[in-house]
DNA sequence: TCGCTATAATAGTCAGAGATGGTCAATTTA
DNA sequence: TAAATTGACCATCTCTGACTATTATAGCGA
């Protein structure tokens, strides 16, 4: 019998057929498929991450959701990957910069954003000792970067 | 299902839409939305705040109103001191995302350009114990507006 | 008329309930 | 034994209601 996460990945993944991203109630999806809410979680983290391809966003309370988006096409994608690789845990400002103005050079940030991206991991910025400031900047460049790759087309909400 | 809090946000949003400030009545407002009073309070906390770059001032008793003042200041130097100060030396993410959100709101970065600033102080980037977080966040952000409002003065330099 | 007071008309605050989603460790399944 | 699944407990966002604070005004007595 197909895992259950295989039909939640399944169906998920028809929803997504048009368009790029789409929210859903975690709570709706769960009763749909019968199961904890929890399950969903399992399902988003090992097969929706962002060595996957996508960026998961989520809203508590009242009106939550959790929004399931789909970054950039196949080639840019796996530039993701290699960059995050590459920048590891740690990673120093000058390689920092490195990145950024390849992004650029490929265009798939602009000028101004290449320069937001800088200032953010810009020694200034992290005011911590140069051991620690390697990581932190690891950590805040991985995440522009997963911001830069997803893809910005509008989504739709489904109501499970 | 868009949240009430959304509903009045977007309401107050447009009335303003002409001009920089506007006046209600809290029990109008609220009865216009089927609602508790003090759930106007609740949305004027949390998206009318100064750190969104707006004022509330009201009178209650006989007459009564809630007025809606979008701040003002002169140039968009005075802007910049303005937040770096409110920032200081810590600041939680929710009151960075406020300002994040007003800078969006008064155009001065893109969307691209918030989510990138909103990806490089999330919780997630700064990898830290929650009052270390704070710290670096309000560093990283400082530098990012600094890099922001740079960029707004005298066209374009390509020293990228 | 001048004060004063009671009342009505507003608005503010805050604790708590309700509605979501997240995390993690234990357990079950394939 | 690795993957899948669950459940208990936590975090966050929204909304309400009871209680409080403030202001205008009507009424009343000197």
């Amino acid at each position: 019998m197909a895992q259950l996460s295989d039909s939640i990945e399944r169906f998920i993944k028809e929803l997504m057929d048009e368009g790029s991203q789409i929210e859903v109630r975690r709570n709706e999806l769960a009763q749909h498929f019968g199961c904890a809410p929890s399950q969903i979680n399992y399902v988003l983290a090992t097969r929706f991450s962002v060595d996957h391809g996508y960026i998961i966003e989520s809203r508590r309370g009242g009106g939550g959701y959790v929004r399931i988006v789909r970054m950039r096409e196949r080639g840019e994608g796996n530039l993701l990957d290699l960059l995050l690789k590459r920048i590891g845990n740690s990673i120093p400002e000058e390689n920092a910069c490195a990145i950024i103005a390849h992004l650029l050079d490929r265009k798939l940030v602009t000028a101004n954003e290449a320069k937001l991206m800088r200032a953010a991991v810009s020694r200034n910025a992290l005011a911590l000792p140069v051991s620690a400031k390697d990581i932190l900047r690891a950590s805040v460049l991985k995440n522009m970067l997963e911001q830069v790759f997803r893809n910005l087309e509008g989504g739709e909400r489904h109501d499970v």
